[in-house]
DNA sequence: ACCCAGGTGGCCC
DNA sequence: GGGCCACATGGG
């Protein structure tokens, strides 16, 4: 299936009408977008924000005191965000590298070539395509699509994309529109933010939804 | 008492 | 290379 660019660039436009403009990344540095992506790992952002706090008042949201952190003590203040054992290793685990490869410095590796930076983020347990995405998109100001659940949840309803298949959606994304970082972070935060509202995991089709309309006419 | 959340990695076949 | 599963708390 072709994919028009006025069809998902549509899209973009009545969710912009709809929810207004996101935003995102909900984060005052960097660094904090690289924390937040790890930790809202298949959890609410709710739960992150909080978890994000306690980070900032006990003075560990930074490259080297998370390196410096027992386990134990990441493992306490990231209670809240679920899988926190697994993520306290791979929290520091990433801030490991990038104190004996960057000198603690994040935007010495976000700032690599785009290919390089992803590659090189992929390598790292605990970071996967969308987390590195998210990473390179709103941290690293690369011009990539992030896919998430909800964005595979919602084309596959408009454009009978297989879910799951992170590479074909973020495929179509990227052929559909202009390069344009901020138009990919507002986008991305704007199929969130629909998502949550309306697009239901088990719902075959978004019902009553601002995208109803397009659920019928947006294939051309 | 369920189902779900801004995923990922490790199995198994 | 796809289909399960563990990881874990908090909110509806």
């Amino acid at each position: 299936m072709i994919v028009q660019r006025v069809c998902l660039g549509k899209v973009y436009d009545v969710l912009l009408s709809a929810y207004g403009c996101q935003g995102w990344w909900p984060a005052e540095t960097a660094f904090e977008v690289c924390v937040g992506a790890i930790l809202t790992q298949q959890t609410s952002w709710k739960n992150v924000e909080r978890c994000i706090s306690t980070l900032k008042d006990e003075g560990l949201l930074s490259c080297s005191a998370i390196c410096d952190a027992p386990h134990r003590v990441m493992e306490h203040h990231l209670f809240s965000t679920g899988f926190y054992r697994q993520k306290s290793r791979r929290l520091k685990d990433f801030c490991k590298h990038l104190q004996e490869n960057y000198r603690c410095d994040e935007g010495k590796l976000l700032s690599r070539p785009l290919d390089a930076a992803r590659h090189e983020l992929l390598s790292l347990k605990g970071i996967g395509k969308e987390t590195a995405d998210s990473m390179l998109l709103y941290a690293g100001a690369h011009p990539i699509f992030v896919v998430d659940a909800y964005t595979c949840r919602i084309l596959s309803r408009l454009h009978s994309i297989p879910v799951g298949d992170y590479d074909a959606v973020q495929t179509v994304f990227h052929d559909a529109l202009p390069k344009d970082m901020g138009l990919y972070r507002e986008y991305h935060a704007l199929l969130v933010e629909h998502g949550k509202r309306t697009c239901l995991k088990n719902e075959p089709l978004c019902e009553n939804c601002v995208l109803r309309w397009i659920c019928f006419f947006g294939e051309k």
